[in-house]
DNA sequence: CTAAGACCTCACGTTGACGTCAGAGTCAAC
DNA sequence: GTTGACTCTGACGTCAACGTGAGGTCTTAG
């Protein structure tokens, strides 16, 4: 059993971060009789999850709704649903990114024709 | 030359948010006499970018700094290493999100696979 | 035993891109 | 000339994911 301090390392968060999470009801703990928290070793690669929610721009209520398949790994028709649905808002995202992606890359290649002495940072080709 | 509300109704923005931004520095108007904004066309391509940019997670003073060049089409090599620096940025977020969306993608198999063709809608497994 | 870290619970502060309300002036139509 | 839609300037509110003390308890190495 792992002490919060020791979580947030391995995890690349902060305390206060994890116990946001639980304050969320993202992230449960045991406790010692004295108060403190201690998390299995799962709790690590749940935080992770947790942070990549986040940067695929769910909120902590999304988060919540998705997490129960992630952890029993059994779905109901309607959290699939969720799923696919959040996954398809991360797929609407990417679309915009990339158009954004390209407006920069235009931008740029413009601005080296205008600047040719310029060390020429050629557009790397989008994955 | 537009009013405030015409361009705020083009580019889908609110005019709340195309005041803020003529705050932020990124988008400027003329005045009429008695003190209303007038925008010129072109306005509502210049509100379509900043929220491109938005999007893409940049804040207002990053949007500030790249700017110049879509305004210009002139660019100094500062300017362009910005611009790459943001590029590059964008292309970080878009692999998060492609490695969130296969983590997705993931739960939604696994769950497909441990309800196949389930029908139980109505009732709640208890868990 | 003791001192230094870790940890606890409030609870207020922060940041960014606006929302919203108040009170007042402006403009086009009828 | 008056109504009603539009606009103006402040200025406070919002929301999310934490940051940051304050004041006190726990644990553990020496």
């Amino acid at each position: 059993m792992l002490r919060i301090g020791e979580v947030a390392a391995r995890a690349g968060v902060s305390v206060r971060a994890l116990r946001y999470y639980e304050e969320q009801g993202l992230l449960e703990a045991e406790r010692t009789p004295s108060g403190q928290r201690r998390y299995p070793e799962g709790a690590v690669g749940r935080v992770r999850f947790i942070q990549q929610m986040y940067a695929a721009g769910l909120g902590s209520a999304d988060v919540l709704e998705v997490l129960p398949c992630v952890h029993t790994g059994v779905a109901t028709p309607e959290m699939l649903a969720r799923l696919v649905e959040q996954r398809d808002g991360i797929d609407r995202q990417v679309a915009e990114l990339t158009q954004a992606r390209e407006r920069l890359d235009e931008i740029i290649r413009i601005g080296e024709e205008h600047v040719p002495g310029a060390r020429s940072v050629t557009a790397s080709p989008r994955r």
